[in-house]
This record gives structure tokens, sequence and C-alpha cells, in this order.
DNA sequence: GCCGTTTTCGGCCCGACTGTTTTCAGTCG
């Protein structure tokens, strides 16, 4: 059988062409051409593979028929002749040195050459000797610097800088709130903001990026870098600075005079594409963009005009201002575009926080006897909570009793004891806390597709979530059936973290989505956004794609206990940067509302 | 090689930094 090649196989391939292009000289624009395709592919929503079977690889932004035509080899033959002629003559090992970060194309190949590596396997480690031996600061063009910058990038190879040191998004906030308030101390400072991935609330983070406008820079760099819990001052310099942390972070500090801090606000938070992107389309109006201002290209001696704000900037380009979440070039420039020409389609009305009407996902610790972790708290404790967030309903989603513990009749028995629990705290009298409770129960769906609880007790539900727990390592085909079959109880209103993704641990299970979306559009099924940190799933970019569809989603907490209610926070930020408004989400709905939808009514 | 509400041809993002250099090439974000 033929290895089907991932999206992330099918990018590298296409970044090693375009790597082996830029040795042999090959026109800087077609290599640029084929950088995009790896990056589009590398972040494509489906895999490409599946693109393929359909015919619509060059749905693909950054695909074009050419190399749509060399992937349709890739996926007949599991070769493609044109690459291996573009590569022949080239050392492989020069591929694996891309991975050492300051090592491009040209400088790999040069060291390949020189040094006489060819192992690809051994690539790494040969370099490593090499330097260690002095050998590559004698080539020419390298130097001690270069040399031992090598030994630097290896070894920061080695640790998985990359990936697994990135911090999910509520531990990275946690730390830039805590240094923005001490920045804010400083006599001078006019304005903070968090930059990057951070300002647009990406899921994981890899450094934290602060900017401050003062009109006195050199006292604030002092100041920041007396920051407490400052271990080490990694870089100083005029314009910023860079500490690390005692946790380990690193922090880069950049700093701006109030009339240049829109342009550089706006640079800095990126994202890389929706820059490129917005650079072009300025430049066709003959304006070239920097990280301080805009300046008109056609004369040589045009003076940059500065901005103090993101929004006069976006101004100047003719479009609204777009919310740092909808930053990746995913369509936003040309909405904004609409938006300011007064067509329709513009910017989407992000659903917001203060929009939530209630959480459907949590857990107390009414004794149910569950098959996973209980909660910490009391129902009286949980609903106490949710009154202080202003909620209205409250879904209580235990995990269902151990099968493998519990008789059928001691599982309905446990169930029946929550409902009556339920059902006597929404009509007493004694407390008389204005929020209604739903009788949940977070259910798992075992490998087979049936649900972990008797059929007879999901009648004496409000609702049920079913969610996988355990059997993540079906095949794609297989899972997809599994899930389609669990969410197919009416009782059953919500799928539960639906890729099973733990940030920084593993991947989630696969799941043929155009499936699971024609499924949940057509039967009325929520999908979940879990807003647990390390959960945030669904993703944001499947909540894009949801939200085209016109797939309704429910955003959850999953506390255990009555202080994580307040994550739901981390969940609307998900849903923010997948485009969702109000109506896109079930618990912005008034309770009377969920009630009806809940018993099986229209809304 | 890709792409199109100023183009199906003629364009294609910008600047900083770094190291090794006498004026620049490579890498990065």
């Amino acid at each position: 059988m033929k290895n089907i090649p991932n999206n992330s196989q099918v990018a590298r391939l296409l970044k090693n062409v375009a790597a082996a292009y830029e040795v042999t000289g090959e026109n800087q624009f077609r290599i640029a051409a084929y950088d995009r395709a790896a990056v589009a592919i590398e972040h494509a929503t489906s895999e490409a593979k599946d693109l393929w079977d359909d015919g619509k690889l060059t749905e693909i932004p950054g695909v074009g028929p050419n190399i749509a035509s060399h992937l349709d080899e890739l996926f007949r033959t599991g070769k493609v002749k044109h690459f291996e002629r573009v590569m022949k003559g080239l050392p492989l090992a020069m591929f694996v040195l891309l991975d050492v970060p300051g090592i491009g194309a040209k400088t790999a190949y040069k060291l390949c050459r020189k040094l006489k590596i060819t192992d690809a396997q051994k690539a790494v480690s040969q370099l490593e000797l090499a330097a260690k031996q002095g050998k590559i600061a004698v080539i020419e063009g390298f130097g001690e610097k270069s040399q031992h910058d090598i030994l630097d990038g290896i070894k920061a190879l080695k640790q998985g800088k990359t990936k697994e040191n990135r911090m999910v998004l509520p531990y990275a906030t946690a730390i830039a709130e805590e240094i923005l308030a001490y920045l804010k101390e400083c006599p001078g400072v006019l304005r903070t903001d968090p930059l990057g991935s951070l300002r647009r609330k990406v899921a994981t983070i890899g450094d934290i990026d602060i900017a401050v406008a003062t009109s006195e820079p050199a006292e604030l760099i002092d100041w920041f870098i007396k920051f407490p819990k400052t271990q080490k001052v990694v870089e100083k310099g005029p314009t910023g600075a860079t500490i690390s942390l005692r946790n380990g972070r690193q922090v880069d500090l950049r700093v701006q005079k109030p009339d240049l801090y829109g342009a550089m606000l706006q640079y800095f938070t990126g994202s890389k594409h929706h820059n490129i992107k917005l650079r072009s389309l300025a430049l066709k109006k003959g304006l070239s963009l920097s990280e301080y201002g805009i300046k008109r290209v056609t004369s040589n001696k045009s003076r940059v005009i500065s901005y103090k704000t993101e929004e006069e900037f976006y101004q100047a380009l003719g479009m609204d201002w777009i919310p740092p979440e909808l930053r990746e070039d995913t369509g936003e420039i040309e909405a904004a575009l609409r938006q300011a020409q007064g067509k329709p389609d513009g910017l989407p009305q992000l659903v917001k926080l203060s929009d939530i009407k209630g959480d459907l996902h949590l857990h107390s610790n009414f004794p149910i006897e569950e098959s996973h972790d209980s909660g910490v708290n009391t129902i009286l404790e949980m609903a106490t909570a949710a009154i202080s967030l202003g909620y209205e309903y409250l879904g209580l989603t235990e995990h269902n009793p151990s099968q493998s513990q519990h008789s059928h009749q001691q599982i309905k028995n446990l169930i029946m004891a929550k409902k009556e629990a339920i059902d006597q705290f929404n009509s007493s009298r004694t407390h008389n806390l204005p929020v209604k409770l739903f009788n949940g129960l977070e259910i798992d769906i075992k490998t087979d597709g049936t649900l972990a609880i008797p059929e007879d007790c999901l009648d004496l539900l409000d609702y049920g979530i079913a969610s996988i727990h355990s059997g993540f390592g079906l095949n794609r085909e297989r899972m997809t059936a599994r899930v389609l079959k669990g969410l197919a109880h009416s009782k059953i209103k919500i799928f539960g973290h639906p890729t099973g993704r733990k940030l920084g641990q593993r991947e989630g299970y696969e799941l043929d989505w155009d499936k699971v979306f024609a499924f949940c559009q057509k039967y009325h099924k929520w999908l979940e956004i879990n807003a647990w940190p390390d959960r945030l799933d669904l993703p944001d970019i499947l909540v894009r794609e949801a939200v085209k569809r016109g797939v309704k989603m429910v955003i959850n907490s999953d506390a255990h206990t009555k202080e994580d209610l307040i994550m739901m926070t981390w969940g609307v930020t998900v849903a923010q940067r997948g485009w969702a408004q109000k109506a896109d989400i079930a618990n912005t709905l008034a309770c009377g509302k969920i009630e009806n939808i809940l018993k099986g009514g229209d809304i």
C-alpha cells in the first residue's frame, strides 16, 4: 500500500523544492510561490489529499494549476518527476539542515558541499562536530561568529524550541498583564498593548511581545529591565529591550513615540500574512507601508506619514479598523474594504463575553459515581458563582456513572437522584436564586459509537453532551462513523470538545469534518467550543468553517470548580478568531429559548 | 508559479539585523 502524504509532509516537500530552487538560482517569485503554497497547505483546514479527491486542490490560495498538477502526480504515484529533477545533484542532507534556525537554503547547501556532509540521517550531528572542530569558521563567507551561531541553532533545534515551548494563551496573558501593569507605573507612559500572536489571541504563544507609547523611551526601557521577575537582560537598545524571566519566558519590549505608535502597533501585531496582503494592496494605490507609517512610492523623497492610532492607519488605506483576532489574511481585508464602501458582507460583529447568557458544560461534586474526574463544588455553589457572572442558566453535566462499576438500575437511580436535586433547586423557594438549572450529562461515546449510558436513562435528562475520552487511535472513517452514531440520539444536543486535542500534549483524533458539519447542520446539533485553556476546542479554523456552513456552536467552560467558570472568556476569544457572531453561538440565547430548544421545539 | 473591482500580462512586501564584507548576501519576522 502506498503512503499518502499528509499536509505537513506535502508542505515540507514544497518547502524543499523552494530551497532547491533557491540554490539553483531560480526566479525569486517562483521560489516565493512554492513557499506560499507550502504554508497554505500546512495551515489548510482540509487534508490536501481529500481536496485532490474532489478535484479542488486549486481552491487552496497559492496553489495554482502548476503546483496542483505536481501534487496530482504525487497523490497518484507517490513521487513527482519534476521535483526529482529540480533536486537532482543537491545533497539530501541540506534539506535536513534547514531545520536549524539561522540556516537557509544557500547556507545549508554550502555547508554540505564544503564539509562533505552527505548522510541526511547524520547531517545535524556532523555539522555540530565540524563546528566544534572549528571547520566552519575557515570556510569563505563564514567566521567565528557564524560558527558559534550555528552551534546555538543546533542547540535550539534539539530543545525543540519551536513547538513544545509554546505557552497556552491564558498563561501568556497572565504574564503579559503583570508586566503591562508594571510598565504603566513608569512616568511618561501613554499607552501599552500586547503585540503579535498574544494580541491576536492565538491559542498558543511563543514569545511575549509588548508595545509602549511614551515620550521618554530611555527611561521606560530602564524601567522595563528592572521588572522584579527579570532573570537576565538579553538585549537592550534605543528602541526596545528583551528580558528573560525567572520562569524561562522571554519578553520583548518595543517603545515608540506617541505620534508613530499606530503604525508600529499595526506592524508588530501582524500576522505576517495579513501585513503582506495589506502591503501589496497598498502598493497598487502607490503606497508603501512600514512600521513607521505610509509613504508614496512615486517620488523617492516623499516623506513617511505617521499615525497615532491603528484606526487612522487602516482609514488611510480606505478600510475600517480590523479586530486583531481576525488578522490572518483569511478574507478580513476584503471584508473591511467592502464595509468601508458600504457593501454587504463586511466585517463580522463578533460575539462578546457579555453576550453569553449561560454555561452548558460544567461539573459539580454531586455524587453520581462518575467514570472520570468529578467537580469539587456543590450544585448550589456553582449556581451562586453563575449568578455573579450574570448568567441566566447553567447545565450540570457530570460524567456518566461508570458502566463497569454499576448495574443498569444503579445508574438509573444515580441519574434519578440528580434529576430530583435539580428539580428541587428549580422549584425551591428557600434559596430563590435567579438562575435556571438544566439536568445534563457528559456521556462517553464508546468505540463502537454507542453511548456509555442505558437508553432509558437518557429520557431523564434535559440534554446530553457526547464526548470522546478513549479510543483515540481509530482511523478517520471509523472515528467519523463513531461520532455520528453517538450524536444521533435526540437527547444528545452537544458534541463536546470535538477534536480531542490537548495543546502541547497531543493532536486530536481524525474526523471527516465535511460529514460532521453536514450532520450537525441537518440534525441541529451544537459543536462545543470548549474553553478549557489547554483544549480551546473547536480550534478557531474549524469555528470559521462551522460559521460558513451555518452550524451552530455553544461555548462552554467545562468547569470543575466554581472558579473555573470564568474560563468562558477563552472560549469567546476562539469564537472571535473564527468570525463567530452572536447568532452563531447557542448560549447567547435567553433561558426561555434554550429551554424550548432542549424540549425539542424550534426557537 | 500565482493572480486579477484599475491587469489573462506584468507584476509580485518591507525593513532590520548580522556577519563578513569594501558594497552585500542571507535570514528572519
